[in-house]
DNA sequence: GATGAATGAGTGTTCATTCAT
DNA sequence: GATGAATGAACACTCATTCAT
């Protein structure tokens, strides 16, 4: 198989310079100059592995999607019935613990540029097809095995991510966080509720 | 003693020719040059109506988010009961044909905002809450005359914003206006859903 | 005879704000609108009553080449002889306490000027000329009243306001207050040995 | 590994046209800008180099500050007295000749900077203060090989350069060559006296 | 693979000034 | 006498990018 080359690595290191920059400052406050600096690099040599800023974005968005990948992340798996994986990822889902390199600031700061770069909107919709169509599943797999009996599957799991991200979207701006723990708390319970639990 | 002000009249075609811009290029590229261009005056000028960019900032963002007044406007308000009142307000919210000025790349940009400006994130989180206000006085009223009987009005008119934001966090990103109009309908039969209805 | 008119005491206000501001930021960093802003008043006015930047600079020049006006003030002078005023003067050039106003970084940024221009260039030579004139005329009169015996007047005077212009040229750089004041001191020992006192 | 540095060479040449257009113009009234037209380059050239204007400012005052080195080069010193080289040395301090280069105006400009700037107050007391050293130097092995008997040489050298500063300071507003050179020859004259010569 | 030279367009902001009221 | 509108040129500085080495 053989080792990763030089420029994947070298742009794995560059895209999380930008990556930290960006969560600090933000985005558009983040040049290739002082990703550069940050990396103690010259500036050249990142557009040499990015040919242009809108590439380096691109995969820079590419990064901050990736976050979500364990998201669905679920300790014993196997020895879990379908209900158990079901619960456990909708505990995941409304805990925000998945992953501490992710940051909503940026989420939301890329996600606005969606309306703008159609490249960005599809990347950002085929993710959140993808998440409910992995929420779907799981939630099928509990049907069939009798411990849950849904009739429809798909738009239950979009009920409960429109919840999660209206959640999201409500909690991300307070600044109390016993409050946004008990919220999140009765938010869970709603979704819960839609899966008839 | 003086010439007379212009001052409240310029600075809103400022701010107005700011958001035009932003609207269609976004508010990261949007500069006060491009701003003064567009409206063939010299960029000084509006340095003079608002000091920095900054201060130019926060009034676009007021302005745009005064654009969710009209929201709980209905038509012969006086004319109906607290329960048609109601079911006018959820169609408002669930069409979003209440202002046409209002453009959601925006709208998500200056949220996103909110994660490195204190200032903005008061801003938004003040919005939220009045809106959520707003309806929780409306299920109280209709709860008074004896058409709806919910436990927690606060509760419920929240649960329904969160709908309705992840609603909309969703469907922005759609590209199909059917499917959009179908899901938002079914969302709306959710809210209704939450209000017992 | 009249009080002075409106006009007179508005410029000596704007040269005086000038002034201060100067003082703490220097010349080159003190604008017109910085002036209007500390003295509460429009830029236009200061426009108004100096028609330019440049007659403004001429007449803060003008206000601190006249800080050095009471450098020759001797209490008392009717009751003393010659001898003891020119005592007393040499006591006061040398302490340099005749004036609070008074501010060395402002000279010598208004002295560089003269480099540049003519105008500020004999306002400064003509001071110095007529400080050196005044001293030459005490040591007359000292001459006259038989306390001193000077042979070239002028040139002594001359000398001494070498010696002192020197020390303050070298002075000012220091930063040891109790040096610089045993340095002076030796100083004018030296300016009293010229007088061959 | 990278291309080859032209960092030095196009540094010292930034400052030279620096100081040509202060010399001109004045150093408040020397831009960025100028200089890259001057020197036909870009602006951004000169920020590469220098990342500020204040560096650059400190890099012309260093460039000025320099221009003294030669004041003490004496033609054949080694055949030459203590005695003689003296001599030499109050010949070319009284003469100004020894650097055609030099800018009485930039100096002093520079210099009223040094209010305002510990750095730069800094740097002009360390010149001054080496100046009077070398001077001290001098004196002394005079004094060695009984050519002088000066009993503190320090002082001497410092009452030297205190007429000498005061001399320019006063001539430098002269506009009479002919009498600044006399004058020039009288002080010189006392300075001699200083070291009893 | 990496650096440094160099550019040109752009940033927000300040400047002195003019003119109308 | 004083204000506010408006300008146009200038400021230091940052940007993404290209090219030579």
């Amino acid at each position: 198989m053989g080792r990763k080359s030089l420029k994947e690595v070298r742009q794995q290191e560059i895209i999380l310079a930008f990556y930290k920059l960006a969560k600090k400052e933000g985005i558009e406050n983040t040049s290739i100059a002082k990703i550069a600096k940050a990396m103690d690099v010259n500036p050249s040599l990142i557009i040499h592995y990015f040919q242009t800023k809108e590439e380096l974005s691109y995969a820079l968005i590419e990064f901050i999607l990736d976050r979500y990948t364990p998201i669905f992340e679920v300790t014993n798996k196997s020895a879990k019935t379908a209900r158990e994986i079901l619960l456990a990822v909708i505990d995941n889902l409304f805990s925000k613990q998945w992953n501490k390199l992710f940051d909503d600031g940026l989420f939301y700061s890329c996600y606005a540029l969606s309306f703008r770069d159609e490249k960005i909107k599809n990347r950002y919709h085929s993710l959140l097809s993808s998440l409910r169509a992995k929420l779907t599943e799981i939630i099928e797999a509990a049907n069939q095995d009798g411990s849950l009996s849904i009739e429809r599957p798909s738009e239950c799991a979009d009920l409960i991510f429109i919840i999660l991200d209206g959640a999201y979207f409500y909690l991300s701006l307070s600044k109390d966080p016993i409050l946004t723990k008990s919220k999140l708390a009765l938010y869970k319970e709603k979704a819960l509720n839609v899966l008839e639990i």
